[in-house]
DNA sequence: GATTAATAATTCAATTCGATTTATTTATTG
DNA sequence: CAATAAATAAATCGAATTGAATTATTAATC
């Protein structure tokens, strides 16, 4: 005997076990799941299709549909003619199934949308402010959910899956930078946003990064399934992102995945920085600012941007050169297929990003990088909202691999 | 209407499909593969503390483990007496229920071990070059292969599992700093290796990444039972790295997840360079020659290596302040809940450059960052051949979540 | 010291439930 | 009419669960 690995096992004490068992109602409630998701995914799909692309049998997969067309989750197209065999009846989702909510908070607005099951915006309320401030923002939560409620009629009020929130990490932090006094700030440390609004709201309540929704969003219905894993990143008053692997939303041990704000990377005179202070719109704000521009035009709407000329290149510049390092780094850890950019700006100023990123990572050393390809988000600046809005979909329809798994503890 | 999120949907052709169905049969074998990795991680355990620990009835529990003992893969402690009730009954794995064989292509040299269930190294057999050829390197397989079978029954080696290999990525790259001709070298780059290690051994072959196959080592040997995430460093001849998430070996779309090496740092003079030029021992081996000491003990054996000095903790700090940079960087992509440090060096240099990586962490800007505990591998410098023979461990008995998904394409 | 209650581990038997298998029907092309 | 493909009904299979029973032990009480 030379060696015994087997001797460094631990006490039995801080061993963290695994997730636990499987069993039968969890296979059911995961294929499910799947069902909907290629049928999500694909638009329509018949149930031999389904068959084929889950390598369930047909006859599973017709009882499964079955069951979901029964519950309306699933209506049945015209049957397809044309080719050799019994016509084939293609099943897509209804899009009045289910209807969520989504509450998007930002630095200098909040939303809340409706959305139906299969991605559109049904309704949107809005509201404004210099900086948030907790009782301003719960009063927004029951009076924008009492108008969109009033636009339901009972039986589809029914069919609400829950009410999704979308909030920056630490929303009391970076007080200087969006311009509210500390004090007023420091009024959000003692308040569970999540447990406030649940009792302001009678439907299931999910409290999420803005990023990592927005992330969400990107998965179900933009460029996410082109992709088995990718990087998502968003630049918003700052900029965040998130982690998806083996097409679902990775979210790691304590929410933060993805969060790169503060990663290093060198700024135009080679000091090293995070990350967070050359991608952000903030940052933009001070440039149009020392450049004598008025800046308002940035926090209104993604639509109400123009052309700010030099002050705006010189930030794509700054951005492009800062994400081509991040890009560079989260390759080296993680093999992603993808970064997907996005951002709350016109769709215009994220092409030119990107680009301009491309661009920059193309001029750095890349030997031994499995490098992603670097593309546009499909969902843009509502990316938030929508994501908010997807997380109830997430816990009750989207596929979970932990469906499987008993939960523990 | 206002805005339409599944109008960004993509056309149905190069859409991505999740991974397929499940059904009992895998739960069956996911079970078994978990209680057998509960049984792992605690030494031995009772099916009541297998039930509450898995979520799974205590009948199940019975079922399952009746049938691994009846396999003989496990086998019944003495009773523990002393408590109120019946006692229960011990269950531990059988050290001899299950050999593997593991190698580990090094580019000084290449060993061969026979591992037990347990971890335990039962023999090993080494060969050493000045730099790896193929033709050698097979033949070196068949001989070394040969030696260990016949130190075993025929019984024993029916119970072989499989032949992992773990070897460096591009093995023909870097020639130069290996000291090798490329002609030479160029000869693997039509070479399959598994392939031909396949012909020549009667066993399933399993080849990965060598510093993921370290990884793997250490999470299952090692501190990785006590993290439910992190990230693995290897430093060798180069530096290489493994990823594990929800207590999984995560290998990434390319297999190459947590392959460091390219992953830019700055340098002890501000300079941009890869990290894997910083933190190898090649480059130690520089640091000695130029300070006009020998450094061939580097490559003799771990245990070979003396204190040299000065060199030895210049290239100890640099290694730090590059690795330190190289956790920042991951950790803002993945919130790790540790950063696992180890080496083909021995213990007390593995002590050193841990201790310095966790000082020049602390002298960067830590602000908003999900800070991974950084602490010391528990395998060692065998952890890559401990690694390849873990491998045919994680095909057939270690819980892989896709052993409840079916394989599509 | 003997008796009884409580507790815990284990297992048997019956039940449930979902996926698979097998066979059949339906619709269409060539 | 033969071949093909979709859809599905009925029967079967397999695994987890449920509920009850068994066994072995400690703790409390007489």
């Amino acid at each position: 005997m030379i060696k015994d690995a087997a001797s460094a096992m631990a006490a039995p004490a801080d061993i963290l076990d695994p997730s636990g068992g499987a069993n039968q109602v969890r296979v059911r409630a995961y294929n499910e799941r799947l069902v909907m998701s290629l049928v999500r995914r694909h638009g329509s799909l018949s149930k031999a299709e389904i068959a084929r692309r889950s390598g369930l049998s047909a006859q599973t997969v017709t009882v499964i549909m079955r069951a979901l067309e029964a519950e309306g989750l699933l209506i049945r197209g015209e049957p397809l003619r044309g080719k050799v065999g019994q016509p084939s009846v293609p099943m897509r989702l209804n899009p009045e199934a289910v209807y969520s909510l989504g509450m998007k908070i930002g630095r200098r607005s909040a939303d809340i949308v409706l959305m139906d099951f299969v991605g559109g915006i049904r309704r949107q309320v809005r509201c404004t402010f210099p900086y948030p401030m907790p009782g301003p923002l719960l009063s927004f939560v029951e009076e924008g959910l009492a108008e969109l409620q009033a636009s339901m009629s009972p039986q589809e009020r029914a069919r609400i899956a829950g009410f999704g929130v979308a909030a920056p990490f630490e929303l009391w932090s970076w007080a200087s930078e969006v311009g509210a006094p500390q004090a007023e700030m420091d009024q959000w440390r003692g308040v569970d946003l999540e447990a406030e609004i649940a009792r302001r709201v009678p439907y299931p309540v999910t409290l999420q990064n803005d990023a990592t929704s927005a992330c969400a969003a990107e998965l179900v219905f933009g460029r996410g399934p082109h992709y088995p894993d990718f990087l998502y990143l968003f630049i918003g008053s700052f900029i965040g992102g998130g982690v998806v692997l083996n097409s679902a939303l990775f979210t790691g041990r304590t929410g933060t995945a993805g969060a790169v704000g503060p990663l290093p990377v060198q700024g135009r005179d080679g000091e090293t920085v995070q990350l967070l202070k050359i991608a952000s719109i903030y940052r933009l704000e001070n440039l149009l600012r020392e450049a004598g521009i008025d800046p308002m035009p940035l926090w209104y709407s993604p639509d109400g941007w123009v052309d700010f000329g030099a002050p705006l290149q010189l930030w794509i510049d700054d951005v492009a050169a800062a994400l081509a390092q991040a890009v560079i780094a989260s390759a080296s850890v993680i093999d992603f297929a993808a970064v997907i950019i996005d951002g709350g700006f016109p769709d215009w100023v994220r092409a030119r990003v990107v680009d301009a990123t491309k661009a920059a990572v193309a001029r750095l050393d890349l030997q031994g990088v499995t490098m992603p390809e670097i593309v546009e988000g499909a969902v843009g600046s509502h990316a938030r909202s929508i994501g908010g809005a997807s997380l109830p979909l997430f816990s009750r329809y989207l596929p979970d691999q932990n469906v499987l798994f008993k939960e523990l503890g």
